[in-house]
DNA sequence: GAGGTTCCATACGCGACCGTATGGTCCGAC
DNA sequence: GTCGGACCATACGGTCGCGTATGGAACCTC
């Protein structure tokens, strides 16, 4: 009379994915075994076998998270070929990742955290990096292009966290919204070099 | 044989503004009793005969926070009767609030919580309407000088949150964050109507 | 300097979570 | 079908933090 009939078997990336999910509820501290094993209706003896403790768990998240939401970010946007076309699309697909915004957030409050230090780091480095090569491409000269890219990621990651926690001064339609950020890289691009 | 000699006792202030301490460290978890008295060389019976529970504790330390934050820095900035000056002061005093930041990126984390979430949403809307009210203090309309406000205040943010996660992005000394800040102040003026 | 109030120390029970140990179950290979 | 490795369940000991209870120290007042 046991009638265990698990659904199917798990794997790390089973674990690293509710790991991810409970980051963004909850932060860090949300990312526990057994809250996650109760979740995943499982137990702890499946995680210790996939990884070696909660930290290892974390780091893998962590990578997942990275790859998810700046290499194929990036990689998909690098499909268009001209440069303007590609701010505009960078910057509407990035307005639509809830969980990647919750997730980051949530990293904020742990930015000394051996594990998400490192990654916030790389990932702020490599969006600057991107965008002002974008604008490099239009035609601007380096300096004024990593310029003109601080200030590009720096409206996109304010307007994130107002939509988290003050969503009320925003605009109330995705309409709205898109027609602000296009207008906020018209103005980034105002004055740009080039056969225009 | 006691030699008790305790410093001095402790007030329900000195207890809040430890728990901000932490909150800025190590986040909402970092607010733990037993750590926090450890931390002020004495023990729970001091913190339980000034608080209720941690989340006294937590509401306490957040509305001294929100005050000190907004209230004040409003009232600063006003002594100051020109709009444009007042813009510029704002950006200029608010790039310097270490621990004030630090704090807040932590609450990202935690906007969810009953205490932190209206105390965000406060805030981020009182900044707002604050730099909104500027802008229509220079002269623009209402809608535009939201619009401005938004994109004036998400920058701030923006740039806050790179300054903790990757500040090799940002310029190295002062006077060039504060040259890229006012060039942006100007970027947003631009266009303004009335008596110029 | 006695007595009451304010403030703090200590001890306790409780729950949540970590990591380990160990035995059990599933599953393909042969 | 059975055997071995991959995978999971369960039980346990340990740590940390919460909140309570209760006695004691410090201070103030008269």
């Amino acid at each position: 009379m046991v009638m265990t009939q698990r659904g199917t078997r798990l794997s790390a990336e089973d674990w690293a994915d509710a790991a991810l999910e409970a980051l963004g509820r909850g932060g860090l501290a949300a990312v526990a075994v057994e809250p996650l094993a109760t979740r995943l209706d499982t137990t702890k003896g499946s995680f210790y076998w996939h990884f070696r403790n909660r930290d290892a768990l974390i780091e893998a998240a962590l990578l997942r998270w990275e790859e998810r939401g700046t290499t194929q970010v990036i990689a998909d946007i690098e499909t268009d070929p001209d440069p303007v076309a590609k701010l505009r699309r960078l910057f509407a697909t990035v307005i639509g990742h809830g969980l990647t915004h919750r997730i980051e957030l949530s990293l904020l409050a742990s930015a000394d955290h051996p594990a998400v230090g490192p990654v916030l780091r790389r990932i702020g480095e490599r969006r600057v990096a991107y965008v002002a090569q974008l604008f490099g491409e239009v035609g601007f000269e380096a300096a004024e292009a990593h310029r003109r890219a601080l200030i590009g990621v720096s409206v996109y990651l304010g307007n994130t966290q107002l939509a988290s926690t003050a969503p009320s001064v925003l605009p109330a339609t995705d309409a709205e919204r898109l027609a602000l950020i296009s207008s906020t890289v018209d103005a980034l691009l105002a004055g740009a070099p080039g056969p225009f």
